[in-house]
Parts: C-alpha cells; structure tokens; sequence
DNA sequence: AACAAGAATGTTATTTTGTAACATTCTTGT
DNA sequence: ACAAGAATGTTACAAAATAACATTCTTGTT
C-alpha cells in the first residue's frame, strides 16, 4: 500500500456522497469475497459511519439506526461495529472511543491518524516507513507486533488559519 | 532524550522497589521545582501505580486507595490521574483505559508503548527518529501536532518462548 | 416442503469508565 | 485572624461496553 492521505473528513467541499458509495460498493465485493454478510443494520451502519465526516460513537450510531427502526439496543450496535472493524471497514480511534470509515479496506493496513483538536476532522494516513521502522524497532526488543494504535492530534492547517474552524461538520 | 526500554514492567526480577523510589523521588522534586503539590493521594496513587507491574485502571486504583482509608468516591482518583497525567508522572494508555507510571518524567516526552496481548507488561520505548518522521508527516499535511498516541501490542520475548506467561503478575 | 444447524438479531440487565455540580476543608500569604 | 485559591468530599449522573439468554433468520440438506 502506497502513502496516500485519506481527505474524505476535509473540509473540501467534494462530493463525499462518491466516497460513500465507493466504500460501500468496497464494502459489498469484499464481503462477498469472504463469504460473510452484510446484512441491512451492518450495510447502514457504515453507511451512517461513511456520512459523518468526522468519527462517529457508538451511541450516535446507535441513535441515528433507531431513528431509522432498528433495534435500539448498545449489542445491536456494537454487533456491527465489531462486524465492520473486523472486515477492515472501519477503524476505531481508541482515544475518542469513536469509529471511522476506512477508504482503503481492500488493502489490510494499519489505521494511522491525525486527529484535529479543534474540529475533529480525522485524516487517515499511511506511512510504509513508519510502519517497517516500528517492525524493526519492536523486534530489537524481541517483540512481535501484532495491531498498532497509531493517533495524532494537533490542529489541521484549517484550523491554524482560522478558516472556518473546522469546514462542514 | 536517548533511546531506552523501559524495563520495570518486565519479567525480571530486579529490585522493584528502587524503581519506585526513584519515581517518588524524581515526582518529589519536580512538583516541588514547579510549585506543584504532591498530596498524599496522590502520592499514594503514583506509588500505587508504580507497584503494579501492569497498568492499572482507575477503578481498580481506586479501590486500592480506598482500602487504605483513602475517599472512595470516582473524582477522587480521576483528579489524582489528572494530576499526575498533566505533570508527566504517569501516562494513560489509551487502548486500555489504564494507567503507566513514566520512569522519564524529568524529560518531556510522548509515550510510545508496547504492550504484550499475553501478559499485559507494558514496555515504554523511546524513538526520536519517529517522533521526527510523524512531526514531519503532518507537516507535509499542513497539521501542526499536539500529542501522539503510538501504542503497540503484540507478543514480548517471554510469551513467544512461552516462558511463564508474562513473568510476575 | 420439512428440517436441522449456524448465523444473526432481539432483549434485559449489568459492568466499566468517566464527569458535572456544588459543598466543605485545607493551605498559604497577608 | 483573615481571605483567596487549591484540594478534597459528596451526590448524582453520563457515556461506553459487555454478559447472558431468547428468538428469528439463512442456508444447505433431505
Ligand atoms: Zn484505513
Ligand atoms: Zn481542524
Ligand atoms: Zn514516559
Ligand atoms: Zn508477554
């Protein structure tokens, strides 16, 4: 997997609804591929994860499928969150406790992120470097790395300009 | 800051408790250096922190403050954490709700962790390199970075050779 | 179509983690 | 002694996640 820097939660005023139905259409030949199902609440749940432009908990999420007529209990929710992560359709930023959609799941990687403290908006990136570096590093250590956790924040060059603090939320 | 591995959490067998001396002693001049107070919970709670060869979680702190007298009321532990997160004494580890003494609180820095699946030792690594290559990288996106969340799991050298499932508990 | 087995979901209750808000007490300088 | 700010006590609650068990839905087989 090449660098490349994920700019579905920027504040360009691109049309996201393309990185939605890119990812879900992703999302459906992947799970075919494995033989596992994407059933409705799962296929909604990243749809609703894909339309926040910044990571979404698990009780927004929660909120927004009851809206909708789903079960409104926290395992339906987390059910499918478990389900997507699985698959590498989305990742989840341990220090917001919130959960974001991945642009590159065909390709199995690390979620690396840089998180902007004052809008939120979360970039994915991908770095091979770091990655061979923490490898190596860990195994001068005799450790065998398995997941990474890998979250940055700071402000977005948005947000340092004062753009508009944060773009579309 | 140089390179090191952070060993007190580690399987060996060496005198814990001048680690912990040396943490209190290090915590002792640096509040006092920056007119900071180091109460007796709070005190208390580094100690107790540093006696946990794992990271130990609030509640279970609390706890353990608690059987010794201490308020046992959540603020109670969560301002102490607060305390001592914000003058570098311990760091949270975000992908565990937990919490690390730091054996390098004289020298700002960010933890960088690795944490073994097994047995739950935590090692803190320090790796300038990569702290430059990640400042860098979000430069190279315009992001002016606050904090960094590096947390590595895996297996440590015991658990792959199967030693004794991680050493002391 | 009937059936069985496993996957997925429904349901209820609980645990774990973390805060808000306000009252009281302690510390320090005057 | 006094005032101001820091620290702690207390109560109540919010937020995040899981346990356990019942029910329903799929899918392949008979
Ligand atoms: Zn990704
Ligand atoms: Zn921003
Ligand atoms: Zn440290
Ligand atoms: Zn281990």
């Amino acid at each position: 997997m090449t660098e490349h820097s994920n700019d579905h939660t920027s504040q360009s005023e691109h049309n996201h609804s393309h990185c939605i139905e890119q990812a879900l259409e992703t999302a459906e030949s992947l799970c075919a591929e494995h033989g596992q199902r994407l059933t409705k609440v799962r296929r909604r749940a990243l749809e609703l994860i894909w339309q926040s432009h910044r990571p979404l908990g698990a009780y927004q999420l929660l909120a927004k499928l009851a809206e909708e007529g789903f079960n409104s209990a926290p395992p339906t929710v987390y059910r499918a969150l478990e389900f997507l992560l699985s698959a590498g359709l989305i990742h989840k930023v341990e220090s917001m406790n919130a959960y974001l959609g991945c642009a590159h799941a065909d390709k199995p990687h690390k979620g690396y992120f840089l998180i902007c403290d004052e809008c939120q908006n979360v970039m994915e990136f991908d770095y091979q470097d770091i990655h061979k570096i923490l490898i190596d590093k860990a195994a001068t250590q005799g450790f065998q790395l398995r997941s990474e956790t890998i979250e940055l924040t700071g402000l977005c060059s948005s947000c340092q300009n004062g753009d508009d603090e944060g773009g579309c939320k």
